[in-house]
RNA sequence: GGAGAGGUGGGUGAGUGGCUUAAACCAGUAGUUUGCUAAACUGCCGUACGCCAAAAGCGUACCGGGGGUUCGAAUCCCCCCCUCUCCGCCA
């Protein structure tokens, strides 16, 4: 949510930004003008309540004094107020609403280094690394690898669940756990803070990272007790921080949480969603970071290197795209897309977003930090995804197959137990 | 699922209609005293919105949430939410 001070102090230059995100800014004009209407209401509450207020403690002096008459008298002129008063409180709640409702619909602000564009094409790449493999012809794509290594079962999933939520089984299944392993363990060592949420969130939880109300459709919702199935551990961890104020010394937070992630994906389906390339459930290791807004900006850098680390160590040829106006988030400033090369399907596969969301989920969430003495301000919320994991295991099966089997990357083999899958 | 007890500032916790401007204590913070540590004493110490060019200041709201009664509500009434304890069920 965007701050109505800044609203309201640098109108032109709010809507000159939001352009870029191809966003209708007529709404931007419409708080400006709920935003007066609700000021000058409340002035004029206020005035009227301060006199109710003075009255009523009149009275009370009076009726101890005995006066009853005179208090009477003033109890009157007391009434008289009131219906005005109620009059003025039903505009202003009115307004408030209005001007809440007009707020959570404009998304954030593009940082100014964030490039023009409307679509992924016009994303622009700024790093990429490794060779690209050159497998041979008969290279089998990752679902086929799946089965005939008996990795993953999509079918028993189907059976059991539904399209879009996989059995992983034998090596599959202990390859998911060394990953996530792996990825707590970089997490640990980089001085993230490891932490267990609960997958299953509140309605308050989902407003304050921005997943509610705009992306209902988007999470499984759990009608009987009003919960939400997580779409990310960003939701859980970063919800930790609502309604706190922090110190400036706390900064930077860094928290991890590996979770299962939950994503409808309501509205997709056809080409590009085969094998392990969309799915209803997944799993991921998630990093947060709340940060000192004046460090922010070197928090994302220092997000994104880390996440490329993971990427190198993994030996998984990867590109880092800086996302355009048009293809970023509703509620990121910033972002990074990284990318891993999957060979048998020769084309790129996003398994990380790594986004700094400025002061935007902090205004929703109430997360503020205090300097010494000084008035709370709003902190700066990060995230990104290190990593996901169907896609990491696509380019592996994909980019380490052999005649005698799949290759386990160096790093990971302490933690898998077997350096070949076959 | 059943029964009961609760929800007050960062924490503990008082407060049953107006001497409450939410006491007191703890924590925090600034200072005084002090050879150091410690202790004692003194001051300060919530958040949001609004008025003001800004600061100071002032106004308003907030005692789980929402309504209501009243000149006046943390306190009385109604609805809802949440937490805890016990029973039941259960990994």
């Amino acid at each position: 949510m965007l701050q109505l001070q800044t609203i309201r102090d640098q109108k032109a230059e709010v809507i000159r930004r939001l352009k870029k995100k191809n966003f209708n800014v007529d709404i931007i004009d419409q708080v400006a003008t709920m935003d007066a209407d609700r000021r000058r209401t409340q002035a004029e509450l206020d005035a009227i309540k301060a006199e109710s207020n003075t009255l009523a403690k009149q009275v009370g002096d009076l009726m101890r004094a005995g006066k009853k008459t005179e208090a009477d008298e003033i109890k009157n002129k007391s009434a008289g107020l009131k219906e005005n008063e109620r009059k003025l409180q039903t505009l202003l709640n009115e307004f408030e609403e209005n001007l809440q409702q007009l707020l959570v619909q404009a998304p954030n602000l593009p940082h100014d280094s964030v490039p023009e564009g409307k679509t992924p094409a016009e994303n622009k790449e700024v790093y990429r690394h490794g060779e690209l493999p050159e497998l041979d012809a008969d290279a089998l794509p990752h679902w086929d690898l799946a089965s005939k290594y008996n990795l993953i079962d999509f079918e028993l999933g189907v059976k059991l669940t539904g399209a879009g939520f996989p059995v992983y089984k034998g090596k599959g299944a202990k390859l998911q756990r060394a990953l996530i392993n792996f990825f707590l363990d970089r997490a640990t060592t980089a001085g993230y803070h490891e932490i267990q949420p609960p997958i299953l969130v509140n309605k308050d939880s989902g407003f304050g990272t921005g997943q509610l109300p705009d992306k209902e459709g988007q999470m499984y919702h759990v009608t009987m007790d009003d919960l939400y199935l997580i779409p990310t551990a960003e939701v859980p961890v970063t919800n930790i921080y609502r309604d706190v104020i922090l110190t400036a010394g706390d900064l930077p937070v860094k928290n991890c949480a590996y979770t299962p992630c939950f994503r409808r994906e309501a509205g997709s389906y056809g080409k590009d969603v085969r094998g392990l390339n969309r799915l209803h459930q997944f799993d991921k290791v998630e990093i947060v970071q709340i940060a000192n807004p004046a460090k922010s900006y070197e928090v994302l850098e220092e997000m994104r290197a880390y996440v490329a680390g993971l990427l190198k160590d993994l030996e998984l040829p990867f590109r880092t795209l800086l996302l355009c106006g048009g293809d970023m988030s509703f509620a990121s400033a910033m972002t990074y897309d990284m990318e891993v090369y999957s060979g048998a399907q020769k084309k790129w596969l996003e398994v990380s977003s790594v986004s700094n969301f400025e002061s935007f989920q902090s205004n929703r969430l109430k997360l503020r930090f205090r300097e010494g003495s000084e008035k709370p301000q709003l902190a700066h919320t990060l995230n990104g995804s290190a990593l996901a994991l169907p896609r990491i295991v696509a380019a592996l099966l994909e980019n380490n197959q052999t005649p005698e089997g799949i290759r386990i990357p160096e790093v990971l083999r302490a933690y898998t137990g077997f350096d070949l899958i076959n």
